[in-house]
DNA sequence: CAGGGATGTCGAAGCGCTTCGACTATCCAG
DNA sequence: CTGGATAGTCGAAGCGCTTCGACATCCCTG
């Protein structure tokens, strides 16, 4: 192994200048330092993290928490992984993967054993176990998602209510006037995942706004209870000509349904989800939706992990990522 | 912190008798030990990862390689991912998530700084990049998947050749006669993906063994490139009666086209595809499949790069996991 | 031309752990 | 009763790095 003994022998330095060439925190001469970087290159050194970490405390990886075993869409978890392996990268952090099967254990471990230096916990539900263990554990943490009482810590999520108003917004300049929604199954509401509530709210209030009729159903995703909540929905509302759906196992049911009642997408009603974007473009007609911008909340969250260890005092503790709409072919004018 | 001279001194021990009752490499009293042990519960004690990394050469972390950006399919990616992670974490190691945007680099950085004792790299092509960097480094290392030389290598993957043969032998033992196998598209094969050309000889030696005759296509999976493979299949093979396919993306359209041929599945024709599980789940008719055992390949992995750390002599080169036949409602006998 | 602040470099102390050799006590065979 | 294993414990030496204080230079100011 090449330490960093061997580069300063090698550029005729002692070992704590290398480091403050690598680190530059203390002034270093151009010429002095452009030896030791040959040196580095010549020796292919690389600095011994274990050692590294010892000497600084600082482990330069962070823990990605992922919830390997939920009904979750899987895609969204991967970009979500992606876009935070690639912008620690940048920050010149590692990620270690962490499942929930060890759940708030798992968090202690690496903290307690200083494997890693923040960590970045998805999908978060109202009352989560693991947010005290976060308090307690007093590691800088970034959550996506927002448990009940975020105080103190830092949240990052799209921002659901501005997701579903843009939903009746985009409805509403077609000029729909009565519009429905069809939420998660009511089993989700009660588990306590956050989104749920703040998308309905986000609905309700936009639908106030703009003046609207609407109803708000919630429906469980297997094919007869979209079909029986479909059904009932246009028998109680014979002018309804929009649909705003949250709930990604419904799409597919949801359209093979109003196929069958010989309701025409988008010429007879319009469809508009909140739902992943491969989702959306991978049915037919393919939908206009709002999709989760996971890439977008994984780079964010990385950046205020950074800001948090960079000791940055103005790290928002709440972070609601805009949403932003995706055309299809699902969405048109209401039938005149 | 706590740290490993706390628990000594709580115990009434010097740090070194921690550290063997931690690691059990030397005798301990049975009543030392409890006393240890308990000081350690009592105190939350966990072991510096940094400093025992330093001090032991072992970081206990093993790196995964995802290729994040492939089109490989993504849920079965998870699938993989979820296993190495807890059966690492049954062999008290955890896993850091590299992607291939780092490439053959970062392999290098992860060994070269000891944060990662070995590596299991998956989505290894015929003619990897990453290969002659893992025998530079020396890296304990498992492959998913087979390079053209995998010498020296340690290597596990579905056995593509039996799964292939378990797609013919289902058909034969249905009573098909004439069969067709529709592969991957022909640049697959071109990019040097090996198990492409493996399902490929599986099915011809299978044929050949059963008396079968047969028909191989490589295929695109574009809607209207497998509707021509199709007619022209069913054109130069009228007495055709069979399908195997090992094209993802090709599923679908090609389900499509039976379906606008008037060739109802499996009353005049059965499929069989070669894909994961989930893929075969969710068509329609739900398909008889050969899946992708990714649970089981990656606690393989994960079985292998033990025993390589454990310096086990006995890690077999090449593993072949198994095929497994799911029955679904694709297949059936041949018309009369 | 003395005094003082930059600027650039070095030496040494330690970060928390593992491990090797040494030491004591105990036990059994000769 | 002695010599040699064996079991159980300790002390100390590092593992490779960061960082603090010290020390030279150098240049500028009064």
């Amino acid at each position: 192994m090449v330490t960093i003994a061997d580069v300063a022998r090698h550029a005729g330095v002692s070992p704590s200048t290398v480091s403050y060439v690598l680190s530059g925190k203390r002034s270093i001469s151009e010429q002095t330092r452009l030896r030791v970087e040959q040196s580095i290159a010549v020796l292919g050194y690389h600095p011994h993290a274990g050692a590294r970490s010892l000497a600084s405390s600082r482990a330069n990886v962070i823990a990605l928490v992922l919830p390997l075993r939920t009904d979750m869409h899987v895609p969204i978890l991967m970009q979500f992984a992606t876009s935070v392996v690639t912008g620690a990268r940048e920050h010149d952090h590692d990620v270690l993967l962490l499942t929930n099967d060890e759940g708030p254990d798992g968090l202690r471990r690496v903290a307690r054993s200083a494997l890693v230096d923040a960590v970045i916990v998805m999908d978060i539900e109202l009352n989560d176990s693991r947010v005290p263990v976060l308090r307690e554990l007093g590691l800088p943490a970034v959550l996506i998602g927002f448990p009940a009482d975020p105080a103190g810590l830092t949240c990052v999520d799209l921002d659901f209510v501005a997701a579903a108003a843009r939903c009746v917004d985009h409805l509403a300049d077609l000029g729909h006037r009565e519009i429905a929604f069809i939420g998660p199954p009511s089993a989700v509401f009660a588990r306590g995942t956050g989104f749920a509530q703040r998308t309905t709210s986000g609905f309700e209030s936009a639908v106030a706004r703009r003046g609207l009729r609407a109803a708000v159903r919630p429906c469980d995703p297997s094919h007869s209870a979209v079909r029986d909540t479909i059904k009932r929905l246009f028998d109680d509302h014979p002018g309804l000509t929009g649909l705003v759906v949250h709930n990604e196992a419904a799409v597919a049911p949801l359209l093979e349904t109003l196929r069958g009642l010989g309701r025409h997408v988008p010429q007879n009603v319009s469809v508009i989800a909140l739902c992943p974007e491969d989702l959306a473009a991978h049915v037919s007609p393919r939908l206009t939706c709002v999709p989760i911008p996971a890439e977008e909340i994984g780079r964010r969250a990385v950046e205020l992990v950074m800001g948090k260890l960079d000791g940055a005092e103005g790290v928002p503790p709440a972070t609601l990522v805009a949403p932003h709409l995706l055309p299809g072919e699902s969405t048109a004018a209401p039938p005149a």
